[in-house]
DNA sequence: ATTCACCATACTGTATCCAGTATACAATGC
DNA sequence: GCATTGTATACTGGATACAGTATGGTGAAT
C-alpha cells in the first residue's frame, strides 16, 4: 500500500489521505468492519489528526466508513442489503448519465471511449484486476465528463467507490464476471458515440441491472442479507 | 469564551451548525455567492473554528457552499445550469424512492402520509411558505423511510436541500407554484399507500419532471444560464 | 455468585496555536 | 505611465493541547 511518506502534498494532506484510504477500502486492504482510530491513521501516515478527521468525514459521506459520535469509526460492512441499495441507485443514475452523454457533441472526449475499451480488454487478457478496474473507472469518468453534469458526476463517483468494492471482491473470486459486461459496455460506448440517446439510456440501464441481478447471489453467499 | 449557549450541544456543535447554516442557505438568509470565513462564522455562533470547519466541509459535500483551498468559502451561486443538474438527478431518484416505498408493507408509516398531506394543504391555505415546505420535506422524509433504502435516502436528502432553495425562492415570488404539485402529490401518496408500484414510479417521475419543466423559465430569468 | 457502583482508559469533540499561501497594494524601475 | 516586484495581510491548512464521554473491568456489598 503506500508505506507512509510517498503521498504528494500538493493537493493537501486530507485529499491525499482520502485517495489512499479509499483505495485501501475498495481493494479490501482495510477489511469491512475493521475499526479505525483517528490517532492510529494519523500515526501510520505521519500526519496530525486534523487532516485525518477531514478525510474520514469525507469517507463517511461516501459511505465507505461509519462514524458514531464519541464511539468510533469502522470500515463500512459489506452486505447484500447494502449492495442492493447501491445498485438500485446506480441503475437509475448511470442510465441518465449515459443518456446525457449521448446528447453531447464533445467528439474529442467521445473519441477517448474507444481507447479506454481497448485498455480494458488488454487488462482483462492480462488478468490484472486492479488495472482492469482502473480503466473501467476511467471509462465511467469519461462518460460523466461527457454528460457534463457536475451534480450527477458527484453522486455517481460516490456510488462507484462503494460498488467497486463489491465488484473487486467478486472479480478476485471469479475473474470471469467481467466477461459479463465487456461486450455490453462496448455497445453502450458505441451508442454514446453515435448520439443514440434512448439506446444509451436503455442499454446502460439494462447492463447495470443485469450485472446487479447476476452477481447478487454471490454477494449474499459471501456476506449475508445484511441488517434487518 | 463560549458566552452564547443558544444552540443545543447535545448532538455536537458541528452537527448543529450544519442544520443552522443549511437552513440559512436554503431560506436565502445567506445570499448566493456570499463570502463566508471560518473565523467570522465561529465568532457569530460563539464557537471555535474546528466545528465550523467540519460543518462547512459537510455543506460543501451537499453542494451548498463552495470551497477553494486557501482562497475562501462562498455560498453556492444559483443558476439554471445548477437547477437542471439537480432536477435531472431528482427525477430519477425520487421515482425509484416512490417505487420502493410502494413495495413496502409498512402500513404504520404509510398512514402518516395522509396526515402530512392535510398539513401541507393547511399551510398552503395559511400562506406560510416555510411551514408548507417543512411539511413537504416531512412527506419526502416519510417516503424515504418507507422505501427503507439508506443509500437512496442519503442521496435524496442532499439533493432536496439544494432543490429547496430554488423552490423556496420561486414560492416567495409566486405562491401559486405549489398548486402545481399539491393534487399530484396527493395522487403519488395514494399510489404508495395502495402499493401501486408502477403507478407510484410513473406519477412521481412525471410530477418532478413537470415541476422542473414548468419552473425553469422563472429560474433562468432570475439567475441566468449559469456556467458554460 | 451476582449485581451495582466506581474508576481507569481510550477514544472523539473542541479549542487554540502555528505555518503557508493567495491576494492586494504600494513602491520602484523602465 | 506602465509593468513588475516586494511586502503586508488575511485567510485556510495543519499540529497540538485539552475536555468530555462511552466502555470495560474491578471491587465490594448483598
Amino acid at each position: 500500500m503506500n508505506t507512509g511518506h510517498a503521498y504528494k502534498l500538493s493537493a493537501g494532506i486530507a485529499d491525499n489521505l482520502v485517495s489512499i484510504l479509499e483505495e485501501a477500502i475498495v481493494f479490501l486492504e482495510l477489511a469491512p468492519n475493521e475499526r479505525l482510530t483517528e490517532e492510529e491513521v494519523a500515526e501510520r501516515y505521519g500526519v496530525s489528526r486534523s487532516p485525518v478527521r477531514d478525510a474520514l468525514r469525507s469517507l463517511e459521506r461516501d459511505g465507505l466508513v461509519l462514524r458514531e459520535a464519541r464511539r468510533g469509526i469502522w470500515v463500512t460492512p459489506m452486505s447484500l442489503r447494502d449492495f442492493d441499495e447501491i445498485y438500485s441507485c446506480r441503475v437509475a443514475l448511470e442510465a441518465i448519465a449515459a443518456e446525457q452523454a449521448a446528447r453531447s457533441t464533445n467528439t474529442a472526449l467521445k473519441a477517448q471511449l474507444a481507447q479506454v475499451l481497448d485498455a480494458m480488454r488488454a487488462a482483462r487478457e492480462a488478468g490484472d484486476a486492479r488495472l482492469f478496474f482502473s480503466h473501467d473507472v476511467r471509462g465511467s469518468e469519461l462518460i460523466y465528463q461527457i454528460a457534463d453534469n457536475a451534480t450527477l458526476h458527484r453522486l455517481l463517483k460516490g456510488l462507484e467507490k462503494q460498488a467497486l468494492r463489491y465488484r473487486y471482491h467478486l472479480y478476485r473470486r471469479n475473474p470471469g464476471v467481467v466477461d459479463l459486461s465487456l461486450d455490453d459496455t462496448a455497445r453502450v460506448f458505441q451508442a454514446i458515440i453515435e448520439g443514440d440517446v434512448p439506446g444509451a439510456y436503455r442499454m446502460e440501464h439494462d447492463l447495470i441491472e443485469r450485472i446487479w441481478r447476476e452477481t447478487r447471489d454471490a454477494i449474499r453467499d459471501e456476506f449475508g442479507e445484511g441488517r434487518k
